[in-house]
DNA sequence: ATATTATATAAAATCGTTTCAATAAACGCA
DNA sequence: TGCGTTTATTGAAACGATTTTATATAATAT
């Protein structure tokens, strides 16, 4: 956890690199006409054999009958000649090689950054590295991308369900692989593989209540792509509150984003949804947008058209995408918990990993997180 | 390569394993203990020796003598078994892993993503994958993420240099790696590193010289970190601009960002900075930020005091950050050509990489990359 | 008819580890 | 003294491919 934060380094600075004398790194050339050093060299020049060498580096059980003396003998030797264990023999052997697959739709889209943050995070911790690939909301690429990554042997499997219309045959190409699996964003049946969601219907519920908290009574909606799982939930948690609430909402007031695939068009959409909303001059003291790009395009085109934010009209958005805090005015949204649903998955991909190693069952997790209500400037109590 | 796609498992039901006649399917299971399905396996089925077997699937220059009834053959077989060679055991041989580094000081730079992106993309199209790293702007996570790196024996390392001072050492354990490495946005002097980076000298010349051109004479500038040898570049393209332009620069309104790490406080930064600048009661009409965050910043400072961007002042930014065009007013900057800077470093790398399967000698490159001056709305001219 | 070459396949060596099974010395103790 | 452990170490097998070398037949050339 704690790291140094400190040494604000001088650098620039580069001095020539002089005769550089002296210290043990040297010698790790001068093998015969052979530049990798293997456990066999170590073994050759420590005196031991290979097989007391990789007992010692590895401090396999049988260690613990090799004397220190032994031991720093061999490790001195190892030092020495700058051995680094080759790990494709390495895990040729034990069949792991401390990888695990991240596959994301998109990662221009800013939802996933901190979620990718997460996962690094997590997967840092365990000594585990992560191999990202990104399917441009492409499935042909997708796919590709997947046989590479089984291919490769990674121990578990990351996807980032960010925003494209998972179809079942994405799935069933995801459960033949019989590596553990997570999906993060997207909720689902399988009963071998695990997900990561955030509680989308709470969430959009929690902000419908805020501004009906603050007054407001006249709400209009950009919702999201039918075809979009998170659409459906969202809407799902708003139909809920309005229920509770007594709240009536206004068909006139409610329009769809469009089923496309490109998330950074969010911004457009949301602007030209939000003209639509206004052409229908309906009027309407909030606005809440399927996301925050969403969110920022009806923001612009409420400014264009002389509506005032949060003035004369709050907008709320959901995500808490990064840019959204520094917009001026900073957008009210729901936060999805990004890096916490990251390490959640690596977590579950972590106990498949393990589970399957000691060929234990391992049953898919499905673990929904809270989302969380975030109140900046752009929502404000009604005049 | 092709790999078969049908069989959709029915899965789970986890029979007791039975007699289990039928179908040409059920065979893959039915090894002795093993799960596995090896080359031997294959051969085994086809009827022919593993050797064979490697050289048709491999489609190895001995293949030319084995005639096409053969083939597939063996083929059919591998298909049928679903036999996926162990990668592990085949780098083994090859020493070769079909993946690079690629070391991020802080993903959630936005700088980061579209470099990301033009990495990624050009990595696909040749068939490597990348292992990303993200040292969360700490030297002591960088340096045991490069030994994780290295240790995996990526063929190649791209490091993404956003903002961290690199200092001397770090590049010290760059260059003892005998890989080949590339940073990005990081000019250097080594022999042995190659470089991407981007004009920003003429970058910050052309971005003064547009508000120049519009008119303005008082210019503001908040400056880089001291430390950071963008901010010198940058400065530096101004300097010469004002020069042959005979332009004064005020040293009144020259303000400098402090010498931390976070990018993400940028924005605060830019805001406190222009505060610093406008509590000086010296007047300007435009202002030009380090960077597109510090510029947003600077934006919030001056629209808080009451002065409207870009009517009575223009700001300028720099790099084109992707929520860069979203804020209101959106953002003029210098873009910097972020996918070209990642494929042009994976160029190299993959130069560096045949380069050294070949045995051949190679040398750093060091390459720069034109800036674009992009005008939104943020800039104007004098009224 | 015989030497040569092209075709077709296989056995064995190799890559660098880890692990199993074996051996040998030292130790405890009846 | 002898016998079972414990301690200390090792040779050889295994991991799953590729590559080198070898072998056998058929086709062609001389």
């Amino acid at each position: 956890m704690a790291v140094p934060k400190k040494q604000l380094v001088k650098n620039q600075e580069m001095v020539i690199i002089g005769p550089e004398d002296g210290f043990p790194v040297a010698s790790a050339k001068s093998r015969k006409a052979k530049n990798t050093i293997t456990i066999r060299d170590v073994a050759e020049d420590s005196g031991f054999s290979a097989t007391t060498v990789s007992i010692v580096l590895n401090n396999a059980p049988l260690a613990r009958y090799i004397p220190p003396h032994t031991k720093t003998r061999i490790q001195k030797a190892a030092k020495k000649l700058g051995y680094h264990p080759n790990i494709f023999a390495k895990s040729l052997r034990s069949k792991r090689n401390h990888t695990v697959g991240v596959m994301v739709f998109d990662v221009t889209d800013p939802y996933c950054t901190l979620i990718i943050r997460g996962i690094e995070n997590s997967l840092y911790q365990a000594s585990y590295l992560p191999m990202m690939t990104d399917a441009h909301n492409d499935r042909g690429r997708f796919e590709r991308y997947l046989e590479m990554l089984l291919e490769r042997r990674v121990e578990a499997l990351i996807v980032l369900a960010n925003w494209l219309f998972i179809d079942i045959n994405l799935l069933a190409d995801l459960e033949k692989s019989e590596i553990p699996t997570v999906i993060i964003g997207r909720e689902l049946e399988s009963k071998s593989i695990s997900s990561v969601t955030v509680d989308e219907e709470g969430g959009a519920g929690a902000a419908l209540a805020h501004l009906h908290a603050l007054g407001h009574r006249k709400i209009a909606f950009v919702r999201g792509p039918k075809a979009l799982m998170s659409a459906k939930k969202r809407w799902k948690g708003i139909q809920k509150f309005a229920q509770d609430a007594g709240l009536d909402l206004d068909q006139k007031l409610i329009v769809d984003l469009p089923d496309q695939l490109n998330p950074n068009v969010g911004v457009e959409d949301g602007y030209r949804m939000t003209e639509e909303l206004l052409k229908r001059k309906k009027g309407f003291t909030a606005l809440m947008a399927f996301d925050d790009m969403t969110a920022l395009g009806a923001i612009r085109a409420l400014t264009k058209a002389g509506v005032k934010v949060p003035e004369q009209c709050s907008v709320i958005g959901f995500d808490d995408v990064m840019p959204s805090a520094l917009f001026v005015p900073s957008l009210s949204t729901v936060r999805q918990p990004m890096e916490a649903m990251g390490a959640t998955a690596v977590n579950i991909a972590m106990d498949g990993i393990s589970a399957r190693a000691e060929n234990r069952e391992f049953g898919a997790v499905q673990r929904k997180l809270p989302s969380e209500l975030v109140l900046r400037e752009s929502t404000r109590a009604i005049t």
